[in-house]
DNA sequence: GACCGCATGATTGCATGCGATTCATCTCCA
DNA sequence: TGGAGATGAATCGCATGCAATCATGCGGTC
C-alpha cells in the first residue's frame, strides 16, 4: 500500500528503506535477524548497493544495528530501552493533545470518530487488526496536528514500543483499552486541555504497566550466570 | 576534533556522515546551498559512493534535502517547520529536565559546569565556537539522562531548530544566553522539578522569540506580488 | 580430551564504470 | 525581438568487481 518504489516516483533506495522498515514494524522480520546486503538486494531484484544504502538510512532511524564488518541486524531493544521510549512517547503525545485541545476541526473529530468505531468492531470480534489499530489511534492523533516532525517522531517512537512490547511484554498486552481513546476523543473535543493530558499520561502509563515492563524477562547471560561464577569460586 | 574516521574506527561513511553533519550545524555549509556527490567525495579523499550513502542519511536526519535526479541541497526549512520543530523540543526537552531533576550525579553535575565555564569563555571573546557550545549545552542534557533514544531525537531537533534560525532569524539571535543555562543547571542539581521545568521552557521560548519566528521574512513571491497584481486588476 | 593456531569460505567496505536524467546554452524560426 | 526546440556538459542512479575483514571448521599440540 504505502510501498509501490517505482510507481511512487521513489528512488529504489527510498522503495527498499520504506518496504524494510514496514517489514520490519510488521515483525516479519523479528528482532535480532540477520540482514545480509546479498540476500536483501536479491529479494528486491537490486545489487547490494541500493540494500547497504537502506539499511544505512534504517540504522540511522534506529531500526537497524549496524556491526562494522559483521553487517546489519534488526535492532532487538532492552527492556530498559521500551522503557525508554516509553518516556519519550508521554513527552511527545504530551505535544501531540496540547497542540489538538481546544482546535479540533470537525474534520479531524470525524476521523477520529470512525477510526473508534472501527477499534470496537475489531476488538470485539478479536480480529488480528485490533493491536495494529490501537497504534494508529496515536498516528491518526499526530497526523491531525499538522507536524510532520512530530508526526514522524510519533510514528517511529510508536513503532518502537509496539516492537518492545512484542518482545518483552506478555501476550495480548500489546492493545489500547479503546475506552480508553474513546475518553481521550471526547476530552479533545470538549477543549479540555488538562483533561486530555492527563487521559493521556494515564492511558500511556497503563499501557506500559499492562506489558509488565518492571519486569525482567532478561537473558543476559552474564547476570543468569553470575551467581555460579561466584559459588564455583567459593568452593574451589 | 570530533571527527577522525579512520582513528576513532569509524567507516568513511559514518565519517564522512558525521562530519557533514558538523558542518551543516556550523553553518559552513549554508542552507539551501548544494552539495554534488563528487565534489564531497573529493574533498574527503573518498568516492562518491561513500559521498552518497553519507547524503542518505544526513536526508533521513532532515539536515539534507534529496531532490532526485537533481542532488543533495543543505535543508533550509521554512519558518513553519522552525516553529514545529520548536514545539517537539520543548515536550522533549522537558522529558530531558523531568528525567534529570533530583537524581543528578556529581560526574554529570562537573560536566555541565566545565561546559558552562566554556560557554562563557567563547561568549565573552565572541568565538565561532559560541553558538555550536550553547547548541551543545542542550545534547549535554540530553546525554546525561542515559536515555538513548531521547538523546538521539534532541539532537535531530536541536539541529533542526539551529538550522531554521540560521535561515530565519536575524543575525546573533540564534545563541542561549549562558545565564539561562547556569540557572538550569542549579536547578536541576537542587532537584527543583518544577522550577528546572519552568526555566527550560522558559529559555526555548526566548530563543525562538529572539529568533522573531513571528516576523515572516519569507520570500512568498505569491504574497509579496498580490498587491501589485490586485491593483493592477483595480487599474485595469 | 581440551585448547590454540591456521586455512577457507562468506560477507562487508569501497572504488570504478556505464547509462539516464537534468539543466544551460545555442540556434532557428515566427 | 521573443520564444520553442535542440544540443551538450554535468551530474545522478545503479551495478559490478576487487580488496579487506570476520566466522567457521580442521589439524596440531599440550
Amino acid at each position: 500500500m504505502s510501498l509501490s518504489p517505482s510507481s511512487a516516483g521513489l528512488s529504489r533506495t527510498g522503495g527498499l528503506h520504506a518496504a524494510l522498515r514496514l517489514a520490519i514494524l510488521e515483525q516479519q522480520l523479528a528482532p535480532g535477524a540477520r540482514l545480509p546486503e546479498d540476500a536483501i538486494g536479491e529479494a528486491f531484484g537490486t545489487s547490494r548497493t541500493i540494500a547497504r544504502e537502506a539499511l544505512g538510512r534504517l540504522a540511522v532511524e534506529g531500526l537497524v544495528e549496524l556491526r562494522p564488518n559483521r553487517g546489519a541486524f534488526v535492532a532487538s531493544p532492552s527492556v530498559d530501552e521500551v522503557r525508554q521510549a516509553f518516556a519519550v512517547r508521554r513527552g511527545l503525545e504530551r505535544v501531540v493533545v496540547q497542540t489538538l485541545a481546544g482546535q479540533m476541526k470537525p474534520a479531524g473529530l470525524t476521523r477520529l470518530r470512525a477510526h473508534l468505531a472501527a477499534e470496537r468492531e475489531a476488538e470485539e470480534h478479536h480480529a488480528a487488526g485490533a493491536i495494529r489499530l490501537a497504534g494508529e489511534f496515536h498516528l491518526l492523533l499526530a497526523e491531525l496536528t499538522g507536524n510532520a516532525l512530530l508526526q514522524r517522531y510519533v510514528t517511529e517512537v510508536v513503532s518502537r514500543c509496539s516492537l518492545g512490547l512484542a518482545t518483552h511484554a506478555r501476550p495480548h498486552s500489546a492493545d489500547c483499552g479503546c475506552r480508553e481513546h474513546a475518553g481521550l476523543v471526547e476530552a479533545l473535543s470538549a477543549g479540555d486541555t488538562a483533561g486530555a493530558e492527563a487521559l493521556m499520561e494515564a492511558h500511556l502509563a497503563a499501557l506500559a504497566r499492562r506489558a509488565r515492563l518492571d519486569e525482567a524477562p532478561e537473558p543476559d547471560i552474564r547476570a543468569v550466570l553470575a551467581p555460579y561464577a561466584s559459588r564455583l569460586k567459593g568452593t574451589r
